[in-house]
DNA sequence: CTGAAAGCGCTTACAG
DNA sequence: CTGAAAGCGCTTACAG
């Protein structure tokens, strides 16, 4: 039942049960260890976490903020997240921001005065939310997010980057009338490879969409482009959800993808591969963005930096190309990401 | 920072600032009630959860274990009880265990040493595991799968109604040969309740194909449909994600859907509303059941029991309804969840 | 209505 | 290499 338990059954002192349970911090004879390792198994005993949070001051727990696990990139990042924390022996406290019920700051002060031993945020902080972060004490990571973030860890992508590769993909293609659907909120830094690709191919600016991410949110920049009269040939999509939002508008309106408007998005979540056209994406490394921000929370006396890693062009059918044609997946840049 | 520090602020002893932030066990005069809130919110402090639940022997969390919140439904099962659980002043501690590293029961022992105060399964358990739980003396609830689960309490769908409900509107599109693609771990109601409705309505059983839900596993049972000759008219495939995998699938093929093949599928999660053709699904109440989960923990002396809500239909594209037809949403049955 | 004190199950200096 | 003991920050009988 408890460590008294496990000591009296191994003749030993609750000392040097915690000793050997937790390698540390004395060393205990071999062959004592044996004994308690025996009664430990004998027993089925297992330590008390709230006990040990307590004694320790932090539990071997990390908080986990999304905005909304159900949209499918971040389900995707919580789920890499799940793992990665598994493999380093803690658990995830996932709470979803998107209530209307409780502040943000709120819920990360209940965080906190759970003891959690790291924070991980995937959702964007407003100031006065980053700087209650800040307060706690407690090693944070941003992650998935748009570039970095001031005082606290943050991994993400080069979304610059990854949208420049994606829209140029497009302008091989031949378009030239490219628009873009992305979010509004803060600066979208794929709205600027977007530009600068254009802007590199001596094209003019396409139209430009400010739009909530999700579904809807790219249906409804569809029903706003067809109603604008002439569509652009091609539009490069924030999100794969915006993406699929807009193959749903165009489908409904007997608007073929590719031949009237090409197609191509962000994030490479799973759905993007089952959904028809399949969608050309630029792919987020999901599980080595996971493994970096624990790692960050387990080293905390590393210094404040932005991990920023590559996305992987995955080229299908919403674009234009062949959808036997060659090279139908991962043939696009794989740099290595640039940490740092 | 403890409340030691408020106790003193206030002028009171530690005991009544348990009393008034925990409202009991003893009543407080209404006067120094007042001084203690006020030192609370002067002071800013939280109660340390860790001690909390290392003195009350449990914590405010539950467990979560999910077979893999990547999978929409899930997703939004997640969701909903993320939502219900804040809404009760717990926190969620979620694990995936579609993990090959550690075992389930290893999982959800670990949960256990955690302190919850109350466990939620969103997959199916072996009957090893089953009885794992069972030992742990915590309250237990099995939540969106198949029928009851002996000891424990289990909230989920009427499956069989469900897919009943569905099977008997693609009968009404005047569809004949009907095919089922759905699950082979255990029993699955949803095969019965299609079976069911094709003998009700003197119908010969279809194909039945076996497959793991998840979008490969329809894209697989559409090839194998395919290469088996003659296409079924309609396919009731037993999870949205297996719709969209036939669809995609079909798709590639030049099959139309519904022209040549309808589909009906079951779920109701949020990409079922935006693929192409729309898909016609079975709808689970997936926030009623995440409520009724956290009630049943809540109140561990009510008697197990298992709860099951009627699916709703909704009526959209693939089944070959009109996309613009009347009713193109919920004008299915809405049957009351049977409880008890 | 309020308080002093024991206890929850760990961890970890401190002695030996 | 091992153990007795204090302490982590709460809760809650038990007295008053």
């Amino acid at each position: 039942m408890t460590r008294a338990d496990v000591a009296r059954y191994a003749g030993v002192s609750t000392a040097v049960v915690s000793y050997v349970l937790n390698d540390g911090p004395k060393a205990v004879a071999p062959l004592t260890r044996e004994r308690v390792l025996d009664a430990v198994r004998v027993l089925g005993y297992r330590p008390n976490a709230a006990a040990r949070a307590l004694s320790k001051g932090t539990a071997d727990m990390f908080g986990l903020v999304v905005h909304d696990n159900r949209n499918p990139f971040f389900a995707e990042l919580c789920h890499a997240l799940d793992q990665a924390t598994a493999d380093v022996g803690r658990s995830l406290l996932i709470v979803n921001s998107d209530r209307s019920q409780v502040s943000t700051a709120e819920q990360i002060r209940d965080l906190a005065s759970r003891q959690i031993g790291g924070l991980i945020i995937a959702d964007v902080l407003t100031a006065s939310e980053q700087s209650v972060v800040e307060s706690l004490g407690i090693p944070a990571v941003v992650i998935g997010q748009f570039g970095e973030t001031d005082g606290l860890y943050s991994v993400g992508v080069d979304f610059a980057r990854g949208a420049y590769e994606v829209c140029a993909h497009l302008i091989e293609h031949g378009y030239r009338d490219i628009a873009f659907a992305g979010s509004a909120a803060r600066y979208d830094e794929r709205e600027r490879g977007w530009r600068e690709a254009l802007t590199a191919a001596r094209l003019p600016l396409g139209t430009l969409v400010h739009t909530p991410f999700g579904y809807q949110g790219g249906y409804d920049t569809a029903m706003k482009l067809m109603r604008q009269g002439a569509l652009p040939r091609a539009v490069l999509a924030a999100s794969d959800q915006i993406g699929i939002g807009l193959l749903a508008a165009f489908h409904e309106h007997r608007i073929r993808v590719p031949q009237d408007v090409a197609l191509a998005s962000f994030d490479g979540t799973m759905i993007a591969d089952f959904v028809s056209p399949r969608l050309t994406t630029a792919a987020q490394p999901m599980e080595r963005m996971a493994r970096a921000a624990v790692e960050l929370l387990l080293n905390p006396d590393t210094p404040r930096q932005h991990r920023a890693y590559s996305t992987q062009l995955r080229i299908r059918e919403s674009c234009g190309c062949d959808s036997e044609g060659s090279g139908s997946e991962g043939s696009g840049s794989e740099g290595s990401g640039s940490e740092g």
